[in-house]
Parts: structure tokens; sequence; C-alpha cells
DNA sequence: GATACTAATGACACCGAGTGCCGAATGGAA
DNA sequence: TTCCATTCGGCACTCGGTGTCATTAGTATC
């Protein structure tokens, strides 16, 4: 639904009227009305009237509002399923995934204002923090997928899912600080996060 | 908004008209509704004709057709921060959550069956699972506040929100479970969905 | 018992998100 | 030019949610 990184397929040479504009435009143009005037303040029609196009079309782009500011989720979680099937298999699991969540969360420097608008919606506006919860549910199961497999059990099983669940945990605890400073690196919050994981779940570790 | 446990508080002896309905009754018809029709094919009308009020007075009860199936979600939180502040100081933080966190899903024998429909809608319909979230977030709050005191860091700094975030990740995980098997016994599973997160993030355990 | 006050009710109108339907517009292919 | 595929956009409709306001049902006061 939000998938196909963009670029003809070169397939059939195209049939038909051509689309008037692209998810991507509209993601682009609706972030931007979003942080002018706001989420809830933004109706579709003004998204639609900025874009030029009609208020029906808008909905044959994106399903609904709340999944503008995730522009194409899809196609990133295929990197990441690409990306963990890559590592080398002298890795842990634990560490392959921590390395792949880290990796996912790489972003090219021009990239990242972009990025950080994008989450400062997505993890304080209302509406969106619950919409989110559906996308995560995919990420977790590219996770899920991969530890089913390392660990030889079914991906739907307690620990798969209990580790899908705990890496969005912790990823999730490392962006609202990313958000909460401006100046904060997202990548090495992260990399404390997963250090704190290892260290508050040591048995040896006994206090406080 | 949802907490207020019932019972005449005494006080002041009642002025005005009587409420014709309460949040526990309305709560009660609506689920029988909801696994009746289905969540999304019952409206609030539906709800509202059914328990003999106008549509209007239904919004006067609770805020949202998603709110329904929480009940009175604030007040187990409650019982949640008290039982956390009454343990014995002799318990480890991650002891001392894990034993809280598994007394908060104990439910008496009579009422698990009604937990199991309410949890059931709550993890499947997709427009409750978003709704929840914003419902999780004072969960991890009570979670963060305690780790953050605990800690003796603020509450919401990485550690605490990272810590309650797990806990929940791990509980959600287990609740699926749960609801996949209809024998299962949700403390079982909570209890080991804890113990993967000791043995799988333990560094001296490292495979596969 | 009449009156004043308080609180809940429900009707009405309105908004915005999302959907089904269908004819019109726009492109390539025959 | 004709045919066909595909997109567009208008219209009407449903449903969740909100603001407003008169009405109803109670309690307290005189």
């Amino acid at each position: 639904m939000t998938s196909a990184s963009s670029g003809p397929p070169a397939g059939p040479p195209r049939l038909g009227r051509q689309p008037s504009t692209s998810q991507a435009e509209l993601s682009h143009i609706a972030l931007q009305l979003f942080i002018e005037h706001g989420f809830d303040a933004t109706t579709i029609d003004d998204i639609a009237a900025r874009a030029g196009i009609g208020r029906r079309t808008f909905f044959r782009y994106f399903p609904s509002k709340n999944d503008l500011p995730w522009g194409d989720f899809d196609s990133l979680l295929d990197r990441m399923r690409d990306h963990l099937h890559s590592l080398p298999a002298g890795l842990s699991l634990v560490e392959a995934l921590r390395a792949a969540v880290i990796e996912f969360n790489r972003f090219p420097q021009e990239e990242v204002p972009y990025h950080r608008q994008r989450m400062d919606l997505l993890l304080n506006v209302p509406t969106l923090v619950a919409h989110s919860t559906l996308r995560y549910a995919s990420w977790r199961q590219v996770v899920a997928e991969y530890a089913g497999q390392r660990l030889g059990v079914p991906e739907d099983s307690l620990q798969p899912q209990a580790i899908a669940w705990t890496y969005l945990a912790v990823s999730l605890a490392a962006y609202e600080q990313w958000l909460k400073n401006d100046d904060a690196d997202l990548i090495a919050l992260l990399d404390s996060a997963f250090e704190l994981l290892d260290t508050t779940f040591d048995p040896r570790h006994d206090g406080p």
C-alpha cells in the first residue's frame, strides 16, 4: 500500500492516464502544512487543495491522513530485512539485531532534520502516536521473523515476539530522548539504550 | 476521566438530576455488542439505543468509542502504583517491577473470561490496537516513575523510560500468547516472558 | 406547596475522515 | 481515429465527535 520504491518499473510501458502527483509529493506537502498549522488543524481538503487534486483523489494515494507522515515505510522495512540476512553468521542474535536496528535508523546527514520533524509528529501528536502502532507491528514482524529463524522456533511464539517487542521498546525510548534534545545523536542514544538493556537485565548485576 | 471507584462518596448528599446510567454499565453493554456484531459494525447509536440514552449523552460517559473496552483503567493504575510502593525494599528494581506487573495482571477467576474478551478486542481490532497505545502510555508512566525513583534519576531520562517500555513490551508479548491459546495461563506466560528477558540479554549467554 | 438552584439529558446543527459510485478526462495502442 | 486502460473528481452518504441550548429531574429553601 505504501511500498514500491519510485522510478518506472520499466516493464509494461505504462497504460492509461498519468497520475497527477505521487505519494512522496503529497507526503511532503502535508508535512509542511502539519508543521505550519498543526496536524489536527490541517484538513484533507487543505492538503488536496495545495496539491491541486480533488479530495477524492487524495484517498487514492493515501488510505488515511495518519499515514501521511510515514511516507514509504515498507521499503525501509524491506531494506532492514535484507540487511539482517546479510549480516555475518558469527554475530549472536542480539548482536545482529542491535546492529540491524541501528543501521535501520541511520540517515544521510541532510535528511536528519526532515526525519526529526516526521518523528516529532509521530511521537507527539496523539492521533499519530496511536496510529503508528500499526506500523510498528510490521517492523516487529521483520524482527520476529529473523529471531524465530535464528532460534529455530515459530516466529509467532513467545521468545521471538518478546524480542521483537523489546527492540521496538528500546528504540522508542531512544527516539523520545532524541526528540527532547535538539543536538542529540540518535545513533549514540540507540546504542546506549541497548547497552542499558544488557546491564539492567544482567542477572549478575543485582541492584539497586 | 475514567477513574473514581464507584460507591457514593458520602460527602455532599448529591444535588441535581441523577445520572441515568454509568460508565460500567455502558462498557458492559458495548462489550456485548462488540462481541456479537464486531467492533466496527457497532455504532454509537446502537450502544446508546441499547442503553436507553441519547447519543449525545453517551459522550458524557465516554470520550470515545475506543475507550469503551478499557472501562475504568485509571483505578487499576492507582492500584499498581500503590502496590509498587508497598513492596519490600529488599527487592531489586527488576524484581520489584516483575512482581508488580504480574500482580497487576492477576484477576479473580470469575473475571478472567471477561478480561479475555476485552483483551481480545484490544489486541486484535486495529482501531483499538492503535488507541490502546495512549493508555499504555499512562501505564508506562507509572513504571517509569518508580524506576526513576529507585535509580535516582529523572523519570523522563533514558533508563527509566527504556525500562518502562521494555516491561510493557514483554507484557504485551505474553498477552498475545495468552490470547492465542484458550487454556493458557496468563501469569505463567508473563513469568516466562520475564524469564526470557533475563536469559536473552544475559551477556554470559552468547548464542545462538 | 411554591420557588430557586443544580446537574444530567437529549435534540439539533455542524465538522471532518473515509467510502461507494459513476461519469469525465487523459493517455497509449491498434 | 477508434479503442481501451487508468486516473480523476464530483456527489452523496455514513460515522465519530463537538458546541449549544432548552428541558427534565432532582435537592434545598422559604
